[in-house]
DNA sequence: TTGTAAGCGTTATCAT
DNA sequence: ATGATAACGCTTACAA
């Protein structure tokens, strides 16, 4: 009809009441009469009015609704992680109170080359995992007094975490193997660094990413001579090749592995060389998800609770955003055993 | 430093420029002499500014750099599946050239209750699935004057959609079971609607979900009396429990599953009985997807282009936002034989 | 309960 | 190349 999209002064002056009146209505914050609200409604609804401009709306109340969460991997991989999926539930769901949305943004390419995370209009940020670009994010969102979390990462002592007890936990699933008296023990670790490279582990300073450098740390603590082979990602088949690596030639009686995708992968490269789990060999995963298509097998592995990972981000959010102290917090994993672990073959 | 946060106008000021030209540094759209340039530059760096507040350029240019993304199921869910993530991936890369980032949406509960995609701030919006809620999202970001496209779902002549051969390509997969001998052929489909009961399906016109519809009618074109036992999600667990259910009694000699999880759940439940896949019974699934640890079976599928439908819907976003004509585009499955397929045993 | 007025921070237009 | 001006559409003190 109209060339022009109508505004609220439009319904306004439509139903003969002011333009604040009229915003008032729909923002429902101070009361009106009935017959005034009926008034701009029906005006609204002449006009083909839906509701304030959210843009508008964001400028003046300074608030967006949005809140950001930046991935370190393209946002297909963050779409395939199962932790990352059970974390974005929690993520949704302590949000839900705010009725903010989720925007994803993702980081690849070099530093300048994010435009969109200060293009873009949300109320806060959390950052997923760390790493170079991950530190210069924050500074500029800092700057910008946007509120941030960091999860799995570190972003210097002003940035509340969201951590995992990742050592701890990890060397408990080594102690357990230990008491269980294995020797010959490898480690699957999840990804070095962006690149991603395969391959056996020989400076495990050099690890980029946090979470594999805490998990190893966490099992050599038992096994300070175990090989470490590294994969490219968290999946069965990366796992599959990995476990093939291993079992060639004099092979683990055990192997402890960073994520239980990768366990469940290591699993099948045993059934394929013709080993038994756990007679044969034992294993154990990380994160206590549950494997679409592995039973029979339990894994022993450590539950991480990432809807709570998640939930507790939000949570932070929520808190930064209502001017109250975001607590830091760490996470702790609980050990499960399940039946792939076994006492070391005679 | 200050109480309140650096605007352009500080830094002009501070430049002893003005704040339309302050605004064009930042922007790049007209020359600016390199001498303002770094006096303005300058001032935002001693101001601490990091540019443009999005809100207000947002505000004033009408973009807000974002699309937004609406499920119908729990955004945990979408995180989930393989097809979806797929398609984020072909979406985010079509939409990677105007820079836009992605809010997700889901729209749970009663139709009223999705405040977050009449209240956020999108230039387009996406939409993936249909059901009720989906046609009045579609009204109300018709009014606002937001593009609006659907991927499988269909919400009026207006809206561009991006669909897939789902009937002819699920006949394509029953003719080819017939070709090979078969008879006794069983049906699983993916859910019926958002309510997600399992079980055998009596009144195919009763289903809500367009996709599971279409698909069922064009096995059903080759195999009229075929049982259809829908499940409650797309997952290799779900087709395992289906399989299970199918493989009682008198069995059938093949089962066209709707998608490759479930079919990848079929062949367990199958091995599971101490059958063997495709000897003692085929198998057919839909997508084309890799299904994690299926190895050595290769699925006799239908393989969709999910990055594809992905990408299209974007590049349909993309061409509305710039005042083109975005297409609707049907896209077509491509029959791939594997080896879960065989003549019907003897 | 309703209206007035003053911005929120930016950028497009037009003039210089 | 730079500047003055006027929106963008809305919300919220404050006044009536």
């Amino acid at each position: 009809m109209s060339s022009r999209r109508a505004t609220i002064s439009d319904v306004a002056r439509e139903a003969g009441v002011s333009a604040s009146t009229a915003s008032v209505v729909f923002s429902g914050k101070v009361s009106v009469s009935d017959a005034t609200r009926a008034k701009v409604l029906a005006a609204a609804e002449a006009l083909g009015y839906t509701g304030p401009d959210p843009r508008a709306a964001s400028l003046r109340t300074g608030r967006a609704g949005v809140v950001a969460v930046l991935f370190r991997e393209r946002l297909a991989s963050a779409f395939r992680d199962p932790v990352t999926a059970a974390m974005m539930d929690g993520l949704t769901d302590a949000l839900a109170p705010i009725g903010a949305g989720v925007l994803l943004l993702h980081d690849e390419g070099p530093v300048e080359s994010a435009p969109t995370l200060t293009t873009a209009p949300v109320d806060a940020a959390i950052l997923l995992g760390c790493n170079e670009i991950l530190q210069s994010s924050v500074d500029v969102l800092g700057r910008r007094g946007i509120p941030v979390v960091v999860i799995e990462g570190d972003a210097g002592p002003d940035v509340p975490q969201i951590l995992l007890d990742n050592v701890e936990a990890q060397r408990t699933a080594a102690e357990h193997v230990r008491s269980l008296g294995h020797e010959r023990v490898a480690l699957v670790t999840l990804t070095k660094d962006a690149t991603r490279p395969r391959g056996f582990i020989d400076d495990p300073s050099r690890i980029a990413v946090e979470v594999t450098r805490d998990r190893l740390r966490g099992a050599r603590q038992v096994y300070p001579d175990a090989p470490a082979y590294a994969v490219g990602a968290s999946s069965i088949d990366e796992g599959l090749a990995a476990g093939r690596v291993l079992l060639q030639g004099e092979r683990p009686t055990a192997i402890i592995a960073q994520s239980d995708l990768l366990a469940a992968g290591v699993i099948r490269a045993a059934e394929e060389a013709g080993l038994r789990v756990p007679e044969d060999l034992s294993v154990t995963g990380f994160d206590g998800i549950t494997v679409d298509g592995l039973a029979p097998y339990a894994l022993t592995t450590l539950v991480q609770d990432a809807i709570a990972k998640g939930r507790a981000a939000g949570e932070a959010v929520v808190a930064m955003l209502e001017g109250r102290d975001p607590a830091s917090l760490t996470l702790t994993c609980t050990f499960r055993r399940g039946n792939t672990t076994g006492p070391v073959p005679a």
